[in-house]
DNA sequence: AAACTATATAACTACTTGGTAATATAGGAA
DNA sequence: TTCCTATATTACCAAGTAGTTATATAGTTT
């Protein structure tokens, strides 16, 4: 981050952006375990179909996710498996955060 | 994030939100070279002394940056450096996938 | 004390956005 | 063909939020 261009910086928040939904993330969470039809993740997200359709169609805008025709169905897959990557990261460092305050306490 | 809890992902999307704004990245990026005054963000921000006011109480709120009072000045300073370690993966994963794209274009 | 400065907060506006309901589109089945 | 199913899209509403203005608070200076 110290060399970059301030410039970058919008395309870094617009892509945290995409990533800080927690219904977003609910979809790519089970993304990872293989595609899945938008009814399937209807399903697995416990939301309207419409919402699934908008927050998939997003995330394929920016090729986070990828799109796949079988007959009726569509099927979504990752196509950036980085996203994880940012997820774990932030995953472990709030759990780091949150082990200091909990040791405050023993 | 293979074996995350489901309920562990709202805590990351608020933690992705807090990055994902322009103005807050722009601050974090300004306090890297050490600890600021709200009037020099202010200036440096090129924003209203309000807002980046507003800013700084949302990221300290989570602890993400620290306050120091000295006088009439509140300075702040990065208190979880773990957030550029999130914005350098994101920068260096977009300009992976732009170079992936230009490269096609030889 | 009064005047001045730095920061925080409250109230407000304008814009954005997640969710839903209704509709459109497209493909498969009868 | 008509009917049914899956998905996308549109329109709308409600909630959230970034920015601004005005005000409050706290510390400094004179």
């Amino acid at each position: 981050m110290k060399k970059m261009k301030p410039e970058a910086l919008d395309h870094v928040a617009y892509r945290l952006k995409l990533l800080a939904e927690p219904m977003r993330l609910k979809i790519l969470y089970h993304l990872q375990e293989g595609e899945k039809s938008v009814q399937e993740l209807v399903a697995l997200t416990d939301s309207g179909q419409a919402n699934v359709s908008k927050h998939l169609s997003m995330l394929a805008s920016s090729n986070v996710v990828g799109r796949k025709k079988k007959g009726l169905h569509v099927y979504y897959y990752i196509a950036d498996k980085s996203i994880f990557q940012i997820c774990d990261l932030v995953c472990k460092n709030l759990e780091q955060n949150a082990r200091k305050v909990s040791d405050v306490f023993q």
